[in-house]
DNA sequence: GTCTATAACACGATAGAC
DNA sequence: GTCTATCGTGTTATAGAC
């Protein structure tokens, strides 16, 4: 925000991306201008040409400086030896302190794959995947060895992915949560997922106490707007 | 994408939303220009000011009647009485089955909140909040009876939602698993999760196994781009 | 209801002085 | 490295003929 008389480099790159992220996750990259980001960080617009070719290289150069970071802090954080059990739940500790340390970055990752051109697109997929992989891994170890019952450890691996990285869509700093405790409730909620339908079906079989399956929804009537027609 | 010679309204009017949704899904609202939108529809873009007064009400009215019969379809397809474990099933049966049948529309829900203006956006926000209550209540009900084990019950139905959500990032019509195959499947996570920490406490204390808490990842190195500074 | 034409403006990106 | 100035293009939205 505060203008900086000849300000130097490092300084401003930092402040560049900060803001960046910041504008991006709040306001989508392609509803970001470049004229709002040089405001924000109290330069001229055609400045922010020093520290990047083009808007696109921008985002690109954000998206995969967080997931190489990811893989860095993950690779540090995981178990290579232990129980299906306790690898998962390093997985899922890991995973909620990176998002509550970095809501934006990892938001942006999810949401802005969309804005990136197909060749950045595919770097950043593969990373991806890669990530999805250690996941799947231990959810396929733990079948293996009988520790988890998932009926299928793809879908188990989209499920629990999407409900960790949901964290970063509603989580704010200072709430009624902290870190230890977020990672408490999650643990425990993607520990029972994993350990799976053997309570399902101890508990008598549940599909039957459901009488009609559900309808698919109906298409609907009427204008976009009235007044139309 | 076909021209119609003097063209209806009804019609048109369809089709513009079709595209719209599509473009949107695809590509983001502030990405879809109007003119992207009416050559897909096949006529000028002007003529797409007989369906909107601009653009943002097109996004508002898109979002709020996917809202409206969301709510009408779950209230339709909720059951009344019963156990909480045969509420959550069918809700979860509901919500897998509206997401399989209409992934854009979901998907927009959630992702162009952002790009709604600050009236449209409360507005929207309301019936959101009003479909999470109803998830949340069938936890309430389910953990006060003593069917569910859950540390937390606001963390839970954000976890559920954002689970189940996440299937529209993925889900193509045509794969590998059937509509019923998916609601299967994500019913008996579902259940395992609600049914909760009776089985992680049964396995002997998870948390004890995990030697040194996870530490939060570490600020990054380096310029932008090579060749900077 | 659709068309053509255009107003009014914002955008990303570049050039050149300091 | 930052500034000012500007080019060329794309944007939403409007006006008026048919």
């Amino acid at each position: 925000m505060a203008r900086i008389a000849g300000s130097s480099g490092p300084r401003t790159e930092e402040a560049i991306r900060r803001a960046g992220l910041s504008l991006i996750a709040t306001h989508g990259y392609a509803a970001m201008s470049l004229r709002q980001l040089a405001a924000e960080v109290g330069i001229q617009q055609g400045s922010l040409y020093n520290y990047f070719r083009n808007k696109q290289e921008f985002l690109f150069d954000l998206i995969r400086g967080h997931m190489l970071d990811l893989h860095a802090a993950l690779d540090a954080a995981l178990l290579a030896e232990g129980s299906a059990e306790a690898r998962l739940t390093r997985f899922t500790e890991f995973h909620v302190a990176y998002h509550v340390a970095r809501p934006q970055e990892v938001f942006i990752c999810y949401s802005e794959l969309r804005s990136l051109e197909p060749d950045n697109l595919a770097a950043v997929v593969a990373m991806r995947r890669d990530y999805e992989r250690k996941l799947g891994d231990i959810l396929d170890h733990g079948r293996a060895t009988g520790e988890f019952r998932l009926a299928d450890t793809r879908m188990a691996t989209l499920a629990i992915l999407a409900m960790l990285s949901g964290i970063c869509t509603w989580y704010k700093p200072g709430g009624r949560l902290s870190t230890d405790g977020l990672q408490q409730i999650f643990t425990g909620m993607v520990l029972a997922l994993a350990h799976g339908e053997t309570q399902a079906l101890a508990h008598g079989e549940m599909q039957g106490e459901v009488a009609e399956p559900v309808a698919v929804p109906v298409r609907r009537r009427g204008p976009l707007r009235a007044g139309v027609g």
